[in-house]
DNA sequence: CTGTTAGCGCATTCAA
DNA sequence: TTGAATGCGCTAACAG
């Protein structure tokens, strides 16, 4: 038979709702009842019930992860952040992947919603950013946090100043000599996306650089998207020396397409990725990037809804730090 | 507030129970009846709560997804089965990463089969053929499914014949020329490894050449172990024509190792890999593989272990098939 | 600070 | 074939 809260009442000699307090840190127990009851619940191994406790307590203990169309390497470190968070305060975690563009997707949340339940949500790029989404769960009064590179708009969870990494990396290629930098631009539902762009057009100006257009290319984030963008600046007629995509996916595409035509990185092209994904370490020549401390972001907004959910009101927006990478896709510029 | 199966009964007027039978698709219930009940449920957009029901039915309509340090796209990808064919029936997802090699992890488990429930696992390597885990399993009668190479073990899941197609591929090489093949092997703890060794060694034997120990060389499944018996196995003093690793973050490596040796791939050296992840098409040249259903197998083993969880002794073993992915990594023999 | 009581929404006895 | 009563294990309101 199950062990059950009544149990661990009877065998610390206090009442189920003392125990109750105790397992859900509530205050107003004296210091040795508390120790008596978490006495009892380790010798007898007792673990709540899940089910019960969101049945009776109106909640489900749940959190939706949600997400849509993204990097696998991204989404996994995310995923096994908000995880940790969640096992840590013997959360649920539910997975909501949600088909990409599609609109309709969100009265799909509502069935997942109405099923299931869930206390709060952790979104990531572009959900973050989906006006639509964060309408629908602000109207049910569903906490939320975010991991994005956005963070004066005053909501909860974690975000990385992704223009300031931008300017630092572009200023690596500047000070090697680099005067004609193409950009790949990320996926224009991303937020990152226009930060990342609006780094490379900053740090040109503070290089006083002039910004030629022709230099910056639509991408997806996605490797197909990488290759397409880099044989058009490839195929300019004055190319650049230089190449800063806005993910690694794109940047290794980038090399795949110099691979092709027979030039040699980082001799004939400097290439730089973004977000230090295990494929910038595979391709060769190593890409240089920017560290972004993935899982940790995941746990983090995790942890701050966790917070919002205990306490209406509670959780704020973290900022996280990024770091360089600097390998061997980059070399000063030719001639 | 909520709608519950009582607002259904009445507005049907029939009891809760019968409500009850309509949604579980349970016998003894008069067509005219399920009509009203299912019309009713449509109209009131009745959502049973998913807690009230693992309470009172004692189950978790929860299914169990347990893995240990696979390899990122592989896991992503039966992921979005599992959950895939979780979400079809209604169940929930539990993930429950362990910790690789810590075999603590299984009191582990223990808790997050006490505190959330679970109804059911799905394993997949090398997990699955963790026999302290199965054993445990067993022992508390919770039923199970694998995804494996191992089929003739009698349990559910999904299989799919890693020694026939490694056969295939290693024909493949054979007919252009190749003699000299080497391999790397996958994790030791993978039962996939050494299905694919012995179809290596089979192939080489179908094809009268003989066994050459230092031929072969262990790996880990891993793109840095590539780079390590890739090296190992181009400093031979008579080096290989061909190698074919275990899976394709290997054979990543051996391409790398080759790009830093200078080595024309597939001019010099032809490379394959096993399972057909992104990586295979990302790298130059892009790499021959072997492509398994991977999304499929996991969604195909949760359905088997759904079964077995609402028909105990249903769930079967079924048989996925692969296929050949020739691409640029490999030509005819040198010399 | 602590205990008692009454449900949470459903499935599961059993009886009709 | 259907329905009424009982309880799953816990939390929430209320008393003490």
């Amino acid at each position: 038979m199950r062990i059950r809260i009544e149990d661990v009442a009877a065998a610390a000699n206090v009442s189920m709702k003392t125990v109750s307090r105790v397992l859900n840190n509530e205050p107003n127990v004296r210091e040795e009842m508390r120790k008596r009851v978490e006495e009892a619940v380790q010798r007898l191994q007792y673990r709540p019930s899940h089910s019960a406790r969101s049945l009776a307590g109106q909640r489900s203990y749940a959190v939706t992860f949600a997400y849509e169309n993204p990097s696998l390497n991204y989404l996994m470190e995310i995923q096994s952040g908000v995880l940790e968070a969640c096992r840590a305060h013997h959360y649920n975690l539910l997975l909501a992947p949600l088909a990409y563009g599609d609109r309709e997707s969100i009265s799909e949340l509502t069935g997942l919603l109405e099923h299931f339940g869930s206390d709060g949500f952790v979104l990531i790029p572009p959900l973050a950013d989906d006006l639509a989404l964060l309408a629908f769960l602000e109207e049910r009064g569903i906490p939320f946090a975010s991991v994005t590179p956005r963070a004066g708009n005053g909501r909860m969870g974690v975000t990385m100043d992704n223009h300031a990494a931008v300017c630092d990396l572009m200023a690596q290629l500047v000070e090697l000599g680099h005067r004609r930098i193409g950009h790949i631009q990320g996926h224009p539902d991303h937020g990152a996306s226009e930060w990342r762009l609006s780094g490379y057009r900053d740090a040109l100006q503070l290089a006083g650089i002039a910004y030629d257009p022709e230099l910056v290319v639509a991408g997806e984030f996605t490797f197909e998207s990488g290759v397409r963008a880099g044989n058009r600046l490839l195929d300019l007629s004055q190319r650049p020396t230089a190449i800063f995509a806005a993910n690694d996916d794109m940047a290794a595409g980038v090399l795949r397409v110099a691979s092709e035509r027979g030039l040699s990185i980082p001799r004939d092209l400097s290439v730089c990725g973004f977000d230090d994904t295990p494929i910038s370490r595979h391709v060769y020549p190593a890409l240089t990037t920017v560290r972004q401390p993935t899982r940790d972001m995941g746990r983090l907004a995790t942890l701050e809804l966790l917070k919002a959910i205990r306490q209406p009101g509670a959780g704020a927006m973290i900022a996280v730090d990024y770091a360089l990478q600097l390998r061997e896709s980059i070399a000063v510029a030719p001639g």
